[in-house]
RNA sequence: GGCCUCAUAGUUCAAGGGAUAGAAUAGAAGUUUCCUAAACUUUAGAUCCAGGUUCGAGUCCUGGUGAGGCCA
């Protein structure tokens, strides 16, 4: 733990002990536990302890008890100046020296926050995992910045982590679209045609669907109800037909499934470096489909599983509060569960060092992993224990739920255009980048419009339902990524003109502005904000962290003058204050994955 | 039908059982001879309903209502 995160805990727990001391000293009572948090603004302090809880073990008004121990804490602590009692609230004042100490313990170190070295359990973090048949959306930008971002916050805790994905590279789904194309095809390839791989075979998923449709109308217009027509219709029995050639290992078809998922690969490539997210090792579903069925002969025999009439293979959890759940059928055939539980196994025997796994996977999936992970655990794996679904709610439209066989979907590659666009535009207007050539604007116009469609993802807590609005949704102005990004560009045009020099400590007898104060505060967080959000697995909370502190640093920016102090020692401070601020601020959203602009 | 989530200003989001429920947007009003006005300042506006637990409930429990999802 590095020396700054170490001196605030101590102020929590040097102060726990001396409340505790107080209390037994001033009224022979022994105290479990203090109860702290920080002063509300609207009153005089900087840490308030909450006296209510003591009255369990101490009788009396909560005003006396307070000013007591109050007085106590200005007497024996050095670091408690001041305090005043509201109610049941104890208000501390602590020193400006001490955080002016804080201040000088963390100024040098570029990574204040970030947990030195990996001293936590490794962890596998599985994001995005798309299929195959289509471009990615919407719901899968969620999914992805999700996943990046837990995964870095988790780093920056501590745990050594492998990103990871498994790309369902196999199926109906995909015969589906390799059908179309040889059926409509008529040779196009993202070359001929100047379609991204992705979109182009997301386009004979389309067709597949279209046609598919017509065949209905007309058996139906035969005659044929509904279901069945459904059921008999040409093209998909030649599409079941094709997933059994290429499950037998056809040449043909397994060479044309090799062809279009390689066009798939190289758009999601372009995507994914789009959005800025990456992986360490990925999974195909084309070789992990089979897994999973020793386990369940093993767990059979173990008496974990149990076997019906049919010859179906089940697991009972009604003792769980869940019901009876299938993981191999009468045919013996898997079912996803089999995979999930071999694909689970299979990642533990590949990187032996993970001990737990985060699935971040939409929230219609919550049963299934509650169910996989029970079966886990009673399969006897003691990283049963540490697996975590990150589940997320449901991206829905104004117009309702996104269907990609309908087209109602948000393309996720249009979206970050136009948000780049949109950033362009405000940009050009403002006109603020004289000096920038062409492309350094345009790298920076991404690096807004990602910023804000990143930022406003993110900062809802993951397992609400967002509902997107393309037109008026993703804002410039607020609450929103370009108002951070632009607190950390003016702040660094203002170290541009300061040039330090010399050490960078202050000293610790300097007088403080309230507003200075208040940003120590601030900075004092971030390292239990890192805690917290991987505890939480929220990046959320580290959203809505930053947020607070550039809208403290506005707010300071816009009281005192900063380079125009005329006392030298209190401007270097400031200018160090500032630089400290703008770390904290890029150090944070790069957990987010958002990059931060030298000018906008 | 059974089970699981969610419900906070007009709108989009906050609030580890703690003080007078915070922001942003949209609305009203102000701040450019001064470090970038994508900023700052002021103003008005909200906990779905009914019970319960608690010194204290937006938060926990029960029952409704509404939205979404999962399982047949």
């Amino acid at each position: 733990m590095h020396l700054a995160n170490k001196r605030m805990m101590e102020l929590q727990q040097l102060l726990e002990k001396e409340v505790i001391a107080a209390v037994k000293e001033l009224f022979n009572a022994d105290l479990p536990s203090v109860e702290f948090q920080p002063t509300r603004k609207d009153f005089e302090g900087d840490v308030t302890v909450v006296v209510f809880p003591m009255l369990r073990v101490v009788k009396g008004n909560p005003v006396e008890i307070g000013n007591k121990v109050g007085e106590y804490l200005q007497k024996n602590v050095a670091e408690i100046t001041k305090f005043n009692v509201v109610k049941g609230f104890l208000n501390l004042v602590v020193s400006n020296s001490y955080y002016l100490e804080f201040f000088n313990g963390m100024v040098a170190n570029p990574t204040f926050g970030y947990a030195t070295g990996s001293s936590k359990d490794a962890v596998m973090v599985e994001y995005s995992s798309p299929n195959t048949n289509k471009p990615l959306h919407l719901g899968h930008i969620r999914n992805n910045l999700l996943g990046y971002s837990v995964a870095e916050i988790l780093k920056a805790a501590g745990h050594k982590v492998y990103k990871t994905q498994i790309i369902n590279d196999r199926g109906i789904h995909i015969c589906k679209s390799m059908l179309a194309w040889q059926q409509f095809g008529d040779g196009e390839t993202p070359e001929s045609s100047g379609l991204k791989g992705d979109h182009l075979v997301g386009k004979y998923y389309v067709a597949f669907d279209k046609a598919y449709k017509a065949e209905i109308e007309q058996l139906i217009a035969k005659g044929k109800d509904k279901e069945t027509a459904a059921k008999e219709a040409p093209l998909l029995s030649a599409a079941q037909e094709m997933l059994r050639k290429w499950e037998a290992g056809d040449k043909e078809v397994v060479a044309l499934w090799k062809k279009m998922n390689g066009w798939v690969y190289e758009g999601f490539d372009t995507t994914y470096k789009n959005l800025g997210v990456d992986f360490d090792t990925l999974y195909y579903e084309s070789d992990t489909y089979l897994l999973g069925r020793d386990v369940v002969k093993d767990g059979l025999e173990k008496g974990v599983f149990f076997k019906k009439d049919d010859g179906s293979v089940w697991i009972d959890l009604t003792d769980e509060g869940l019901d009876e759940k299938i993981v191999l059928r009468s045919d013996g055939t898997a079912v996803y569960m089999t995979q999930d539980i071999g694909t689970a196994i299979q990642r533990v025997t590949d990187f032996p060092d993970i001990n737990g796994m985060v699935y971040t996977v939409g929230n219609e999936q919550d049963y299934h992993f509650k169910v996989l992970f029970l079966i886990l655990k009673k399969l006897g794996f003691t990283w049963a224990e540490k697996l975590h679904h990150l589940s997320y709610g449901m991206v829905d439209l104004p117009s309702g739920k996104m269907k990609s066989r309908e087209g109602t979907v948000v393309d996720a590659d249009d979206l970050m255009d136009n948000m780049t666009n949109t950033a362009a535009s405000i940009s050009e207007e403002l006109g603020k980048l004289e000096g920038y050539s062409k492309e350094e604007k345009q790298s920076l116009y991404k690096m807004i419009g990602l910023g804000a469609l990143k930022y406003y993802i993110l900062k809802v807590d993951p397992k609400k339902r967002i509902l997107f609005n393309p037109e008026e949704s993703v804002d410039f102005q607020g609450n929103t990524g370009p108002f951070i990004q632009y607190t950390y560009a003016r702040i660094q045009s203002i170290l541009r003109k300061a040039q330090l020099v010399g050490s960078e400590t202050v000293s610790p007898s300097l007088e403080l502005h309230e507003k200075e104060k208040e940003l120590l505060k601030q900075l004092e967080m971030f390292p239990i904000k890192i805690e917290e959000a991987a505890q939480a697995y929220s990046p959320a909370l580290i959203a809505n962290y930053t947020y607070d502190l550039v809208k403290e640093f506005n707010s300071f920016y816009q009281q005192v003058s900063i380079l125009g102090e005329a006392d030298e020692d209190i401007k270097k401070f400031r200018v160090l204050l500032s630089k400290k601020v703008a770390e904290v601020i890029k150090n944070a959203f790069r957990l987010l994955g958002v990059a931060m602009p030298e000018r906008m």
